[in-house]
RNA sequence: GGGGGCGUAGCUCAGUUGGUUAGAGCGCCGGCCUGUCACGCCGGAGGUCGCGGGUUCGAGUCCCGUCGCUCCCGCCA
């Protein structure tokens, strides 16, 4: 997806520095003065000649010092060093036939130069900017950030998100949504992901709260009367990072009202289409395919399923039924189910079968069965435990062929689920199943409204609890209540997610009874929401996307890191600026904040 | 909070069973070089082996602690 990310060179100004940027000196400026400046790049010096790859930020051009035509640049080019900062002029000159550079646009041509001027040196860089000794340790990039983002690939992955914000932003200004901008400094809701905090200076003891999403203000921008509101918005999370998620992260936050379910959906895959064409990435065939939440769980053990290849979860209970192996009846008796992937003839060694196993266990799961399909039975150290029938009746569900791997996993349906899920993901990476070519975008649909939250006993909200229910909302029976939520998963990726809210007071006062927030509580918290709510709110919804997920999927990037300029270590330092840091006892005291010694130690 | 991997020159890494003077490539510095584009050739500098402690006659190597980077689990929508 490297075609046109770098967005092409914009017009140019001239000036006392330049008047054409490098990747522009082009066949058709031969026999035309030029005068361009960036950084040096690469120096070859031959004694009697010197080549100097000047960089910007649309690409390189070679500039060409002669002793005899370009004078006192010529001295000067000597001397220059890797991303020193240049002004060069000269004549762009069409280059002898057996000298063009095919790797370079403008390796047809070169800047014989006859003036030149020194901007500003460099350091020699900690690392080289374009280097072929491998990648650079991460650390390093992020001490020296500034340098990181003058390689040529980080440029384009910013110059990709970029285009790709720009190009929500056209199409949502185009369908007439407002861009407003909502506090940063906010109310915490103790709900879901930590806050960060930020103590008052005016009063002590009490803390503004960083967002998460500016979910509460966008709905009541729609109270307002907006209608229609987008935000590129900052959310922050005080939770440990991932490759994938960092602390603070950026959110297109949309907001429509007088709207149902399929509106929010279709209005979204004509954003999703616009992008995704300005970019150049996938093809969006809308509208896309749909996928009941309970049946992605049934089929993936997941609500984001990747649809790219098979490896479909099976159910086994039945099959079971009447076992005498301990191990499942104790599960089947418990209420548990047994489930399985076939995941096809592979050769492994016992090595990875433990390996397997241990993934298993780490994903949660007691254990792991696994089995080779053999003559009617199977080669599994379970085998002994299962009657003839049984292993044939397994067989004949898991469509297994003879030698194919069969892998069971027997416990809580959550368990099972979130173990296999995970593991058709492991193995599909393991025997290089996806193709990745293809591209499948789906909504999962018609969410359960709540799910049971074992550890605390109650009942914890699946979206949020501003989520509104499909049809009429039964506190007695919250399990059973769905919720008019979508989320748009790429390629096993969810790239956004959002609901239909609730617009009554009276419900979402249910709602929030139903998730154990008594009514003292709900007006502490969210008393201004309930508020706004009688006053008039239209019926409305709305969807938020992650666009660093959305800008690495696209460029193929191994990290979130990679997509946004000045990123957090998985600690969460800022190993640039050496953010988080102690401060002045003053400033503590300013705000009211004092420090517990022990939490010092070791620092 | 838990588990795995890593930390040696500016960068990327090698370093045998614990052994005497810790190496390579790139980069850097100096010299030579008029068609290179990963320029070439010759020479050179550069190390608190993350940090602290321990075992040992002897530690880059083994042990304990700690800090940092990273991946995963928990957590997080």
């Amino acid at each position: 997806m490297s075609e046109g990310t770098t967005g092409g060179a914009p017009p140019l100004a001239a000036n006392a520095y330049r008047d054409a940027w490098c990747g522009q000196v082009l066949p058709d400026r031969v026999d035309s003065e030029a005068r361009v400046a960036g950084w040096v790049h690469r120096r070859r010096d031959h004694g009697g000649l010197i080549f100097i790859d000047l960089r910007d930020r649309t690409g390189i051009v070679q500039l060409v010092f002669h002793p005899d035509s370009s004078g006192a640049a010529f001295e000067l080019a000597h001397k220059l060093r890797a991303e020193d900062v240049l002004s060069a002029a000269g004549s762009v000159v069409r280059r002898d036939p057996e000298t063009v550079n095919a790797e370079l646009p403008t390796g047809e041509v070169e800047l014989k130069v006859t003036a030149a001027e020194l901007l500003a040196d460099s350091e020699t860089p900690p690392f080289q900017i374009e280097g072929f000794s491998g990648e650079v340790g991460e650390d390093a990039r992020l001490r020296y950030r500034y340098l990181d983002l003058r390689r040529e690939q980080m440029r384009e992955q910013l110059m990709l998100r970029h285009r790709v914000v720009a190009a929500m932003r056209e199409f949502l200004d185009g369908e007439g949504f407002v861009d407003v901008e909502t506090p940063v400094l906010t109310r915490s809701t103790p709900e879901g992901a930590r806050d960060f905090l930020v103590p008052s200076s005016q009063q002590h003891g009490s803390f503004y709260a960083l967002p998460q999403s500016p979910q509460l203000f966008k709905q009541l921008l729609m109270v307002a009367g907006f209608e229609r509101y987008y935000q590129v918005a900052r959310c922050f999370r005080d939770e440990a990072t991932r490759a994938d998620r960092q602390a603070e992260f950026t959110q297109l936050d949309i907001e429509m009202s007088f709207v149902a379910v399929d509106d929010v959906i279709a209005a979204n895959e004509r954003l999703l289409a616009h992008v995704f064409e300005r970019v150049g990435g996938p093809a969006v065939e809308t509208p896309m395919q749909r996928m009941d939440f309970d049946e992605a769980m049934d089929r993936f053990g997941t609500d984001r399923p990747d649809l790219r290849f098979g490896l479909e979860l099976v159910d086994l209970g039945d099959a079971l039924r009447e076992t005498e192996f301990k191990v499942f009846r104790s599960v089947l008796d418990g209420g548990g189910s047994i489930r399985g992937i076939n995941a096809g003839k592979r050769e492994l060694p016992r090595k990875d079968l433990d390996g397997l196993i241990s993934r298993a266990q780490e994903l949660g799961a007691k254990g792991l069965v696994w089995a080779f399909r053999e003559g009617e039975g199977w080669r599994s150290p379970t085998a002994k435990f299962l009657t003839e029938a049984e292993l044939a009746d397994l067989n004949q569900r898991f469509g297994a062929e003879e030698g194919d791997l069969l892998l069971l996993v027997a416990d809580q349906p959550a368990v099972v689920n979130g173990v296999l899920g995970q593991m058709r993901l492991d193995l599909a990476a393991k025997f290089a199943l996806i193709d990745e070519n293809e591209n499948r975008l789906v909504w999962i649909v018609d969410w359960p409204m709540m799910e049971w939250n074992e550890d605390e006993k109650r009942w914890d909200a699946m979206h949020h609890p501003f989520t509104a229910p499909a049809g009429e909302f039964d506190p007695a029976n919250p399990g059973a209540a769905r919720a008019q939520a979508y989320d748009v998963v790429w390629n096993g990726q969810e790239l956004g997610g959002g609901s239909i809210r609730i617009n009554h007071a009276d419900v979402q006062q249910q709602v929030f009874e139903a998730l154990g927030i008594d009514a003292e509580t709900a007006q502490a918290r969210f008393g201004f929401l309930l508020e706004a709510l009688r006053y008039g709110a239209p019926p409305h919804g709305g969807i938020a996307y992650g666009i660093d997920r959305i800008v690495q999927r696209l460029c193929g990037a191994d990290s979130i890191r990679d997509v946004i300029a000045f990123p957090k270590t998985a600690s969460g330092f800022d190993l640039l600026t050496g953010a988080p840091a102690p401060v002045d006892e003053t400033q503590l005291r300013d705000v009211g904040v004092a420090i517990h010694r022990h939490k010092l130690a070791g620092h």
